[in-house]
RNA sequence: UCCGCAGUAGCUCAGCUGGUUAGAGCAUCUGACUGUUAAUCAGAGGGUCCGGGGUUCAAGUCCCUGCUGCGGAGCCA
């Protein structure tokens, strides 16, 4: 028995039939019949019905029940009966209960609602059904991926959250001011940092917040996300994308040992996520670049004057959200997709020496329209090489003084690769939107609640 | 930043070609009911039609403008 305050959960109601337990929670709905009342209790485990019935409580425990609204907070004590008709196969029959307060006004009800609407209201959105669900499958993955690398020699180095400068260059990013020395960013990646604590302690990962100030508006962004960053010594691209399918692999297998209700409860297709083993589908850019001109599926090109035309996909061009969606409909595994050209990626990736315009960079893309959940590379080890490409992309040395010494003393092949949060969240539980699977999102138009 | 869409009751929406007092479902409140699961039945209350300007005998509806939000592109996890 734990020293610190301990009752019954809804949970774990199943192991009390037939006992009498008091459930401390907030009424998620009631309906009344007559001399009956139903009171559907959460308390931040589950949820149960409570059945009130007249002539066994006595008017005055009826009127308090009576006087129940939705989201009033409430201790009932009652006896757990199996019931068939119940959801979760258990109901309490009520014997007495006790009102903390009464909730007026609650302006979610039990009915449709809009997401504009549910997002003014996310502070109370949370206490869904729905969103309960996502959260719990949010906290599953999390602790599976924390299990996964502490289990197989990982240390966690956190990286700084104020950086001096942009990572890999190209991204905008969050400005503050930082005393004396100038403007400070928030950071878009913990890897750089990363990279010269794998040279310290072997394999290493990073978790924590990321920020993009990009505009992105679109179901898959957030401005403020997740990430975490596994970066290791002495592993090369092979090894990196191996490392990548085991995470992903224990992940979602987690998921579905520990989140079964959860999962039922957002009516996500568990087939699909029981198909989520080794190995994954394993493409080069070059042959997907293939299979899109195969299929004819061609790349929106914007011309001087404005119009759009329509051309055979290039070799050489990223893939934008289209190209990926249609790669992903031939699998119903993850894919990654590898040895992508240098110049849409970032400069610290190593060139493919059996290909100099490729460097060994690989994303894996998750299926059911799911997207990119990895950008990953094994990373450029030579101190020169990186210095050329640092001067090609107009970066500024001194900033990247300390990240060249990881070059001078002891250089080794290193890979690493980061995972979004979010963007697996979405995956696993189907939600419509990555905001849904973060408690409060933060996006280019909202930072409220 | 670009492209598209939307804003009418607490919520989700309808409102045609500009035409009487702006509607429905749900929610809320009152009443009935011993098995409800989005209960049902009867009744009641509830409106700055996003803001501003314009056209017209007449604007929720048409025009201009602003604001807010949504989706997509680009960028990326």
């Amino acid at each position: 028995m734990s020293r610190y305050k301990s009752f019954v959960t809804i949970e774990k109601l199943t192991d009390h039939i037939g006992e009498t337990v008091t459930l401390n929670g907030w009424v998620y709905d009631k309906t009344e019949k007559g001399k009956l009342a139903f009171i559907k209790l959460r308390d931040g485990s589950g949820i149960v019905q409570g059945v009130v019935f007249r002539p066994n409580v006595g008017d005055e425990v009826f009127g308090r029940a009576q006087e129940l609204t939705q989201e009033s907070s409430v201790s009932i004590t009652g006896t757990v009966r199996a019931e068939q008709r119940a959801p979760g196969g258990v109901e309490v029959d009520v014997a007495d209960i006790v009102i903390h307060q009464i909730s007026r006004d609650y302006p979610i009800t039990p009915k449709e609602h809009g997401v504009e609407f549910l997002m003014e209201h996310r502070h109370l959105w949370l206490r869904s059904t729905r969103q309960h669900a996502i959260m719990r499958v949010r906290a599953t993955v999390i602790k599976a991926i924390r299990d996964f690398f502490d289990g197989n020699g990982f240390r966690l180095m956190d990286s700084p959250i104020f950086t001096p400068n942009a990572c890999e260059g190209t991204s905008t990013l969050f400005e503050t001011d930082y005393f004396d020395l100038g403007k400070a960013y928030l950071t878009q990646s913990g890897q750089l940092y990363a990279e010269a604590s794998a040279m310290a302690l072997g394999r290493v990962y990073t978790f924590g917040p990321t920020f993009r100030a990009e505009k992105s508006k679109t179901r898959r962004h957030l401005t403020e996300f997740w990430m975490v960053e596994p970066e290791m010594a002495y592993f090369d691209l092979n090894d990196d994308m191996d490392l990548a399918e085991d995470l992903v692999e224990y992940i979602v297998q987690t998921v579905l040992e520990t989140n079964e209700r959860e999962l039922r409860a957002l009516e996500r297709d568990i087939t699909k996520l029981e198909k989520v083993r080794r190995p994954f589908h394993r493409i080069s850019y070059t042959e997907a670049v293939d299979w899109l001109r195969a299929n004819n599926i061609k790349l929106n090109r914007k011309q001087a004057d404005g119009t759009e035309i329509q051309i055979d996909f290039p070799w050489g061009e990223d893939f934008g959200a289209p190209q990926e969606e249609a790669i992903m409909t031939q699998f119903e595994k993850p894919c990654i997709i590898h040895r992508y050209p240098s110049e849409v990626k970032a400069f610290y990736m190593k060139r493919d020496p059996e290909n100099p315009k490729t460097v060994l960079a690989m994303d894996m893309l998750a299926p059911e329209g799911a997207g990119e959940i990895i950008g990953g590379s094994q990373r450029e080890d030579n101190h020169d090489a990186l210095l050329e490409r640092l001067r090609h992309e107009n970066l500024p040395e001194d900033a990247f003084q300390w990240y060249l010494d990881l070059r001078k003393f002891g250089s080794v092949p290193h890979s690493g690769f980061g995972l979004g949060v979010e963007r697996t969240v979405k995956w696993i539980t189907g939600a419509e939107h990555i905001r849904e699977v973060i408690p409060f999102p933060r996006m280019i138009y909202r930072i409220v609640p």
